[in-house]
DNA sequence: ATCGCTTATTGCCTATATACGATATGTTTT
DNA sequence: AAAACATATCGTATATAGGCAATAAGCGAT
């Protein structure tokens, strides 16, 4: 009879920081990630298309990466006119970093 | 002529931030991390046998998750008798940590 | 040397990831 | 209303991941 506490792979802190680091652990998407958050830092939304300038990948490729990024709780979408603007969700950013130091 | 300066997903640190955020994009994984983590600071090291039988999983799994951390740079390996024994590589944690606070 | 224990590797199968073109859908402009 | 633009999704192809049983290869003890 083996006791696990919070340490299993089960653990909900444990299920989010897995989930986190996935939503990062293509280089694509880290670059996304600090394109973002540079670009956010000045005041200036990032949409799609900037990134589709960007990054050397087919529109449906770097749609693709954000969906992954938005599923995890990482990015946040909001409309505005024709255009989706994208956000690091600064809340769980945070958290991950805080949870990411205790270990 | 677009300018991608240090933020492509080729830049040095880019890659290395989503190895090492792929090395623990396992809920597995990251509870092997903590595990390691938490077992080494009481000074008692972690042989592949001790995760065996703390996860339910084979042991060829669980090996094969630990060479991926290995392979990334995460954990160190050091040989003891018969056993392997893993621990994390600090530095190579302390610049994880270091990079992705500068995000 | 043989047996038992520990760990890494191989082979195999299934599932998921990654990339893109094509298409659908919505919005803005003309 | 049509044309142009922005984005999401679908379909598809290939690559990689994740799981395990079986096996290999190491060391320690008998």
């Amino acid at each position: 009879m083996r006791i696990r506490k919070s340490l299993d792979e089960n653990n909900e802190d444990t299920v989010f920081l897995s989930q986190i680091s996935d939503a990062i652990s293509h280089p694509v998407r880290m670059a996304i990630l600090k394109y973002v958050s540079e670009k956010t830092n000045v005041r200036n939304d990032v949409c799609n298309n900037d990134l589709v300038n960007n990054f050397p990948y087919a529109q449906a490729t770097i749609s693709q990466h954000v969906k992954k990024m938005v599923d995890a709780g990482l990015f946040e979408i909001r409309k505005s006119d024709k255009f989706t603007l994208y956000s690091i969700n600064r809340f769980t950013w945070k958290k991950y970093l805080t949870l990411l130091k205790e270990i």
